[in-house]
DNA sequence: GAATCACGTAACATTAAAAGTTACATGATT
DNA sequence: AATCATGTAACTTTTAATGTTACGTGATTC
């Protein structure tokens, strides 16, 4: 299949949204993602079910942050996208009959196992906050100020 | 993308593959793994320039292994196959503008490094001997001996 | 209360890479 | 010389994310 590229592009919208005070709309989203409003609304409908976000329908509505950054781990950010498919690689066929392929199989299996438990324990590790330390660590390093990454709405409504 | 199978598949190969004394056809193996000869081909391709696998044209021949499966690393094996992608998860644009962008790549292409280690360690600290036990004591669980496995061939070369 | 805005969602097209398939060239054996 | 088996290219199929379009529903504004 494509490449499954949910995770960053929602951590890279959280991001966005916690330097906004009004909501942002699937449309404004959509543009700093590099996508369009359809995908941002069926990506983040999970956030919103998990209690991360929060969606306002009509005049002023849009996208916000239902919580600080600081309480929310990127494992559960992954497990609200529905905790896809990490691996490209699979192990076989699961209700094989030859004891070789089994073999083959249950090998091939631990070893993609032991990574995702890997990667999940690194998402459990970082939260949202560290990703905006990160951030303004890079913007610092630039000599960049916040006011240069204010999105430029429309201001009405 | 599909599934990328080729580790389990190759694997379930070399488990045959030692078992035989002759050299087996790509078709044989192919009725095996389930496949055609020509996936077999282009999937062992790359074990045999690894030295791990030989193949023999003509009359009488076919693939074997090149070496004794307790010098055979699963490691050793997916870096024959040219390391394909591991993961169906994507860290973002390589090289975006955006710096919020940039750190939620970052973040995501740090954990899947790191599931990325752990899964290489694992295939390295696995030999092709120990399937082939593994192979072997489900054999026993079963009641069943060695014969029951080999591969009924024409015996005809 | 009508118009507008923005989310919710369904349906369909596009995309990318492994896997399946077919065909034929090359080399080895009999 | 005929046959067997690999080597390889070209093409089709498969699968799930992504892109796209369209329309329903709820909230706000005037």
């Amino acid at each position: 299949m494509r490449q499954d590229n949910r995770l960053p592009r929602v951590l890279h919208a959280l991001l966005h949204l916690d330097g906004m005070k009004d909501p942002a709309t699937s449309d404004q989203l959509a543009e700093m993602l590099n996508t369009n409003a359809a995908v941002v609304r069926r990506t983040m409908a999970g956030l919103r079910d998990q209690g991360i976000l929060t969606s306002i329908k009509g005049h002023g509505g849009g996208w916000q942050l239902a919580r600080p950054l600081d309480e929310i781990t990127l494992a559960e950010i992954y497990k609200a996208l529905g905790a896809p498919t990490l691996f490209a690689l699979g192990c076989g066929d699961e209700d094989s009959q030859c004891l070789m392929e089994k073999a083959a199989n249950t090998a091939t299996a631990r070893a993609l196992e032991m990574a995702s438990q890997t990667f999940i324990q690194v998402l459990s590790s970082v939260t949202m906050a560290d990703l905006a330390d990160d951030f303004e660590l890079r913007m610092k390093e630039l000599g960049l100020t916040p006011e240069d990454f204010a999105y430029e709405g429309t201001g009405q409504h």
